[in-house]
RNA sequence: CGGGGUGUAGCGUAGUCCGGUUAGCGCGCCUGCUUUGGGAGCAGGAGGCCGCAGGUUCGAAUCCUGCCACCCCGACCA
């Protein structure tokens, strides 16, 4: 077997297909663009699923379910809505099969559909099609569910994780009395999004607002939480829409006020996806596999045990298994691998390929000086510790690691983020640098168009809680109110 | 949908130009022994409609025709 990765330089959309291969994150499937997770992959999602719910429980949201299937006359109400996700539905227009003449089976053609159904490509329309019935008085808001599902998505061309046909997310979607309420919502969630993503996947996010012409359709206002990879492409991992009264008046959602006076409802969504997995491993990994922050990690601290000779054994395996208890007793995620049929060397690199934060070695040689060694995955820094007083020890080593993941990423993206005053400058930092270039633009679609054809870069979003600095556009030279986020997009 | 490429064992591949022994190799898998502090060594073994269909030929993985699938680069996108 060949052993190692292709590197980051060398390939890194080579690299990052065989980390997930070797990782065991998942594979390609037998369905046209999707993808199997597997199960240590799984557990990645899971874990940022129970975080994130707890997040969404803590501000008053519940979680409900609804249909796959949407009527397709539903995505007709609201027209941008249409426009943006027309291309990429997949359609159910039978429901029987019968078997074929010549071998297998074929569609019933008796068995066609009046109404076709479409896979839903994102819920909005069934939910706010339930909602005109949930909502009748300003007692009824505000409404905050929010669901975990998958979507499909008929991509013309599909990477895994990043961007597969099928996916799996949480989409949120609330329904409020005020248009404040609402945009204060939207905000909400963001900061939810923003938080998560530094602090618990240790990755750094630019907050900010999509232009115009980015904006998801049907929504008034996008925001979003742009990340940077380590080949200086930008991904969105997370957005965050006020839709206004948009899918209410296309729905006929309404409800009186106290005044007693009827009122469209106002509504947001919000959504992040498998693609959270997909920028884990694009943001911290390095050529020898993952590099989890211990907080994501389905397996923190692995133990391995050495030494063959029976009464070694003995020995070893008494002290690996107290050591897992205590770290259990601790609330740290600990797993002892005692497996004989393989090799220490093999597991070595194996939880490094699987991102596993830190590696404990138990053997008789450092056992008769009641020692363990300990091993980092970050920076592959080992050292000795001793046997007493072990579990707090390694309990701060993780927050360690968790705080310097962060802080190295952190670190990349601050060497990777450029000013540009001129498009010169502008082109030639996007060509030869990548990552976030700050500069001006003069708030037309046609000019960030240009841009997009001539440098294949694009605004990834007009920052929040950056400061406002007047310029003048790069392209046009018209004046503009504040530097935009430019960069390169998966 | 445009441009390029590839289909040979679970995975990765050699062979295809120029047709000719029983289709070769690495990894993985199975059995046994020795090993075990950084992806073990030796010995033995199992596993192939050479993408599919047709054609040419004494003979096809190899040549011809048609089809299918997948990958990469664009356009579209969480």
């Amino acid at each position: 077997m060949s052993m190692k990765l292709p590197t980051r330089a060398e390939n890194y959309s080579s690299w990052y297909n065989e980390l997930v291969k070797r990782a065991e994150l998942a594979q390609h499937s037998a369905t046209k663009g999707s993808m199997v997770i597997k199960p240590y992959g799984f557990s990645i999602w899971e874990s940022m699923q129970s975080d994130l719910d707890r997040r969404f429980k803590e501000t008053g949201h519940v979680n409900a379910y609804f249909p796959l299937l949407i009527p397709k006359s539903f995505l007709s109400k609201e027209a941008d809505h249409v426009e943006g996700f027309a291309m990429e539905c997949a359609v159910v227009t039978h429901h029987r099969l019968m078997p074929d003449p010549e071998g297998g089976v074929m569609v019933d053609p008796e068995a066609k559909l009046e109404e076709e159904y479409i896979i839903r490509p994102t819920s909005e329309t069934i939910i706010w099609n339930t909602y005109r019935d949930w909502i009748q008085s300003y007692r009824d808001l505000p409404l905050l569910i929010n669901q975990w599902c998958n979507v499909m998505r008929w991509e013309l061309r599909t990477r895994l994780f990043l961007r597969t046909s099928e996916f799996l997310w949480q989409e949120g979607h609330t329904a409020h009395a005020t248009k404040a309420e609402a945009e204060e919502e939207t905000l909400k969630i963001l900061d939810i999004y923003a938080d998560f993503a530094e602090n618990f996947l240790g990755i750094p996010v630019i907050k900010g607002l999509k232009p115009e012409h980015e904006k998801f359709p049907g929504a008034v206002d996008t925001y979003c939480i742009e990340a940077l990879m380590q080949d200086g492409k930008a991904l969105q991992a997370g957005t965050s829409h006020f839709l206004g009264q948009n899918f209410a008046k296309a729905f006929d959602v309404t409800f009186l006020g106290k005044d007693n006076r009827s009122e469209f409802v106002w509504a947001t969504s919000w959504g992040v996806s498998t693609r959270l997995v997909g920028a884990l491993i694009m943001a911290h990994s390095d050529d020898s596999g993952l590099i989890l922050p211990p907080s994501v990690a389905p397996i923190q601290v692995v133990i391995i045990p050495l030494g063959n000779k029976p009464e070694e054994k003995e020995r070893v395996m008494n002290a690996a298994a107290k050591l897992r208890l205590n770290l259990k007793e601790k609330g740290i995620r600990v797993k002892l691998d005692d497996d004989d049929n393989r090799r220490p060397g093999w597991k070595f690199a194996q939880y490094e390929l699987q991102g596993v934060p830190l590696r404990v070695v138990i053997g008789p040689r450092d056992l008769d000086r009641d020692l363990l060694e300990i091993t980092r995955r970050d920076t592959k820094e080992k050292s000795s510790m001793p046997l007493n007083g072990a579990p707090e020890n390694i309990k701060s080593l993780l927050e360690k690691v968790q705080e310097s993941i962060y802080r190295k990423a952190k670190d990349f993206r601050t060497q990777n983020s450029h000013s540009a005053d001129t498009y010169e400058e502008f082109k030639q930092i996007i060509h030869e640098k990548g990552g976030f270039v700050y500069s001006h633009w003069d708030g037309t679609t046609e000019t960030a168009e240009k841009i997009k054809e001539e440098t294949k870069a694009t605004i990834r979003c007009i920052p929040l809680d950056d400061n406002a600095e007047e310029g003048r556009c790069i392209y046009s030279g018209k004046p503009s109110p504040r530097r935009v986020v430019f960069a390169k997009a998966y």
